[in-house]
Parts: C-alpha cells; structure tokens; sequence
DNA sequence: TGTCATCCGTAACGTATGTTACAAAACCAT
DNA sequence: ATGGTTTTGTAACATACGTTACGGATGACA
C-alpha cells in the first residue's frame, strides 16, 4: 500500500494527511485493491454502490450526457480520482453509468461504505476534507443547473453579466474573462446563437461589447429580463 | 433549547438522535437563536456562509428560478428545514440567494461552522446524517440537471421511459405515476408541448400510451434517440 | 512581412417548441 | 344522473434558436 501513498495524497479527500496518518489508517480498516485489463466493466450502471473507489494506476472511463445534450460521450477518469463519494450515503445509490478501465493496467483502491464510515472516525481531516468534496460538488451542480434552467439565450448572458458586476464592484465594463467561443460552450449554446443575441442586445442599446469587455448601457433592462 | 427538541427530532440532520444525545451536544457546543419580525433579511445574497441555520419557528422565504426559467419564484421554507448545510464546508461559500422571514415569529438555531465540525465529531449519527444529506442532494442535483441537459423533448421523454423500464424489471408497460400535466412540469416544459411530442411519437410507431401507461413499441428506436 | 490557424460577426434557412385557445373526456361531489 | 372541475388531445400561429456557411479580423510564428 505505501508505495501508492504518493498518489492518495493528490486526491482531494487524502489532502494535508502525512504518512504516517495514512499508516494508521490503513492498517486499521479493510480494503482492496483491484486490477483490470483492458476495457473491463469496474461498475455497472444501476447497480448498487457501496464502496468509494480510487483510481491508483491507469484511467477508467464514464461515458455521460454532453452539454449539447448527446449521451455517450466519453470521460476519463485519471490517477487520483475518486468515484461513488457522493453515491454511497445517498438513498438512492445506484450508479448512474458504467465505467470501464481504459487502459492494460488499471489499478483501483475499494473501500467499503463500513471502512470509509471508520475511516471518517478515526481520522477527522479526512472527515473533513470528504465534506468539502461533497459542498463543492452541490456548489458546482448548483451553479450548472442555475445556467441550464434559463430559458431563453438573453437570460443567460443577462446572469452572467450581472453576476459579474456584482463581483467586480459594480462596475458597467465587464471583463469576460474568456473568448466568446468559450462563453457560448459554458452556456451549452453554439457560438453564432450566442452572437447573434449580443448583436440584438447591442442594438436594442442594453449593451455594447468588445473583444474582452462588455458593457452595460442600461441595468435596468438587464435585471427586468430576468425577472420578465 | 429543550422546547425545541421535538421539532429538531423531525429535521433530518437529527433524525434517530434521542434528547439525551441532543443534551449532550447542545450542552458542549455553542449556539444561536435568532428572532426575526416579518420581512427582515435572514441572510443576504453573496456574503460569506459561516453557519447552519435551522427555521424553529415560522417561515422563511427565498426567491430562486422556477423551471419555466424565470427568476424571482418565490419559495417557503417552513419549520425543521435547514440551511447552508451545502455551503460551509464549499470552496464558495456565498449565499446564492437572499433569505427573508416570512412570519411575524421566526426563530432560527444558528450553529457557526466550528461548533458544527465539533457536533459531527461528538456525535457520529448526526455526522453520518449529514453525510445522507449532502449525498442526497447531489443525487437529486445530478438527476434534474441529467434532465435540463437534453436537448430535446422526445429525449426527455425516451430518457423518462428508459429509466422506468429499467426499473421495472424491463416491462413494455409503463406506469406513468403521474399525469401528463405533472409530468410536462416536471420536464419543465409547456403540456401542449409534451402532449405534441407524445402523438409524433406515437404516429412513428415508437410508442402508444393512455392515462395511465405508456407501451414500447419500438424499443430501439427510443434508445436511438438518446445516442442520435 | 507573409502565411496559417483561430476567433468572430453576419446572414439565410429550417424547425422544434412556446403560446393560446377550445372542446372532448375523465373525474368528483352532490 | 347532473353539474362543475380538472385533465387531456388537438390545432394554428409566432418565434427563438440550431444549423450551415462564408469572409473578415486577429494573433502567432517563421
């Protein structure tokens, strides 16, 4: 096991734990440490989930709904990640896709729903550091979701927009911080949709932008489109 | 405190606890109650999250996106619910939303984020508790925003389906356990819309339906859809 | 300074879906 | 059964948005 320490401590949940924490931690509960070859199923999709798993060696791979709304795209999962961290304490913890090793040598570290429950009493960063895993993830979903439910272009830019005025002091030139490219991706939309409604907003004098900046003509008509 | 004991019984972060365990917690570690009059602001919009706050008495109110994409739906947050739990332990810990009390009597236990990592480490049911909620909620998060992602709604609807199929030990016939209307809300969009889409669907030949039950007909064709 | 790749604005077109409206069917209570 | 309420199917219409395509602007690199 101690030859993998140095990865565990790159996983988020194994953060600030020095060896010899790990030492006592592993020498206190069960676990394993599974191998698969090439494009073996690690988990099946709607089966039970009662372990966590860590990825020691290789890369597995999820294949999960795209923003564009297609399923099937693929994932990978590399070295240090964890799965079923948010599945094994849930009511309803099956899983939700299958993942298969993507590589000759993929080695997984399992531990039980029971020995990580022990784990969390005997050591209280970790217990702490899982906490954090699981709040950044609901932050994450949250913030997802948030963009996803507007529905019309001109709200999410709107949101956006006055998302960051509101960080950045209140100031009417807002960095966007990104090419528009990338701006029409994290909206899930295709770029000359997003263009074109900024167009619009520009000629309906709510807006002006630039290559870096947008600016804001009139706030008012900004906030009435999201509440229309 | 004690008064308020049978109350905090109901609220899921204490469930299974006895009012030995909660005398021994609320004896040990600090906390708040605060009273608010109607309409004061419970906690603002983009401050910093230090604490779980749990409503004892009265109502509160937030304002959030409702799925037909409009902002400013108001929401009520009755008695036993609690709040932040997602957010002390996040990276972003800011409020996303402001909360204001909706009853002349609001009482609200505020337990700061220190003495709520001091209850999880005295009390390993409540800290296990937790962990069903954090859980939980990144279940439901992750299972509406699989929804939201879809880009159209016969997807919407051939996910629906699948997932029931699946879940009922793979039987053409499908219990809705809701009415069209509910479940056009559910999908978040319009029931003329889903109601559409269900007699394309039908007309194609993939699947029929009455009140109650929706019948696979073409059961390729429905998985087609979703890896189109 | 010229070449190439990438980003961006712009336009035309087709279509999925929101909107509104109305009547038939189903349900429920009297 | 009867009347009223809710749920559904259906249709016509308007529109926001995806799709595709193209050329100009921008920036990197030799």
């Amino acid at each position: 096991m101690r030859k993998f320490y140095k990865i565990l401590k790159n996983c988020p949940l194994f953060e600030n734990i020095n060896y010899d924490s790990m030492d006592e931690i592993f020498s206190k509960i069960d676990y394993k440490i599974k191998n698969y070859t090439l494009n073996e199923i690690v988990y099946l999709e709607d089966t039970k989930c009662n372990e966590i798993s860590i990825v020691l060696e290789g890369n597995i791979n999820i294949q999960s709904i795209s923003s564009s709304g297609n399923i099937f795209t693929v994932i990978q999962f590399p070295i240090e990640s964890i799965f079923g961290e948010g599945l094994i304490f849930s009511n309803l913890n099956n899983y939700p896709i299958t993942a298969t090793s993507s590589t000759k040598n993929t080695k997984i570290l399992q531990i039980s729903t029971e020995n990580f429950v022990e784990i969390l009493h005997i050591n209280s960063t970790v217990s702490i550091n899982y906490m954090k895993i699981l709040s950044n993830r609901i932050t994450l979903l949250n913030s997802k979701l948030k963009l996803f439910a507007f529905d019309s272009i001109r709200k999410k830019i709107s949101f956006f927009i006055l998302e960051k005025y509101q960080q950045n002091n209140y100031s009417n030139k807002i960095n966007i911080g990104m090419s528009k490219k990338t701006l029409a991706e994290y909206f899930a939309i295709p770029r000359p949709s997003l263009s074109r409604e900024l167009i619009n907003m520009k000629k309906e004098g709510i807006i002006d932008y630039d290559k870096k900046f947008f600016y804001i003509l009139d706030l008012e008509s900004i906030k009435n489109i999201l509440y229309n």
